[in-house]
DNA sequence: GCATGCACTTACCTCAAGGTAATCTTCACC
DNA sequence: GGTGAAGATTACCTTGAGGTAAGTGCATGC
């Protein structure tokens, strides 16, 4: 395995082929959809197993209806969760990660493990940061 | 290596411990950084070697000034850029990443690489996904 | 016949991220 | 003395992500 600036310069390389100085960009696209504020929350919640619409609702109780149902369906939309329509009275709904949905569990972990891991070292920064200014 | 539902649960667990499902998340307050639109671009552009100010803006064109500092503040306040003046004439100013920064490289690299294997797929899905609706 | 749960949809509003453009200071060059 | 580069800061404005609240259709339970 290389060290990190050799993968650094790796991934910059593709980083840059990818951007092309300009365009649409895949990896500003994904960043766009896991940056926002409940689609991880919804793909981690849901990696323990399918879960139906109010079930999800509860488990993640923040999240307003309308996010819900639309984060859904943009994680729908790109293929992340799969949503089945069960015709029993009442119909119910169950959402569950894809493959491709399952794949991002992953690599998107190491950067909660990292997150966890720097989070004293962040903080501490902040502190003394915020201290001088 | 366990697999992914395993690594699943494990990340799940850790989110939800950390989350206490409420309060400040480190896993939020990470994705809020990363998820903006251009720390992820600097620390990836600064990853191949320590800039200048307007080297960066050079290599990045579309960011705009205010963003480009105040993305470098943000970093700098978090511990993963360093800032660098030298008193030349005129005073130059140098960015790069601190270690903590450079540890950010490989967890973040590892997304990258999803996200270029997976935009097919994704492109696939939304296109047949809008075909429908 | 009323309330409640399920799975949504719609209209409206707020707030903050980010863009634009002007300004500042110091130095060097011509 | 005027211009331009370096490294910013500031005021102002736009856009859209996300919140709130209400409504919908259907079915069961009391």
């Amino acid at each position: 395995m290389q060290n990190a600036t050799g993968l650094a310069e790796t991934y910059i390389e593709r980083w840059s082929a990818a951007a092309d100085l300009s365009g649409p960009c895949p990896v500003r696209d994904v960043l766009d959809k896991i940056g926002d504020k409940w689609s991880m929350l919804l793909v981690m919640t849901l990696a323990c197993g399918p879960k139906r619409f109010n079930e999800l609702h509860r488990e993640v109780p923040d999240i307003s209806q309308k996010m819900l149902t639309q984060t859904l369906r943009d994680l729908q939309r790109d293929g992340l969760v799969s949503r089945h329509v069960f015709d029993t009275k009442p119909p119910s709904v169950e959402y569950r990660l894809t493959d491709l949905g399952h794949s991002l569990i992953v690599p998107f972990g190491q950067l909660i493990e990292w997150a966890n891991q720097s989070m004293p070292s962040i903080a501490k920064s902040r502190v003394s940061f915020d201290k001088v200014a």
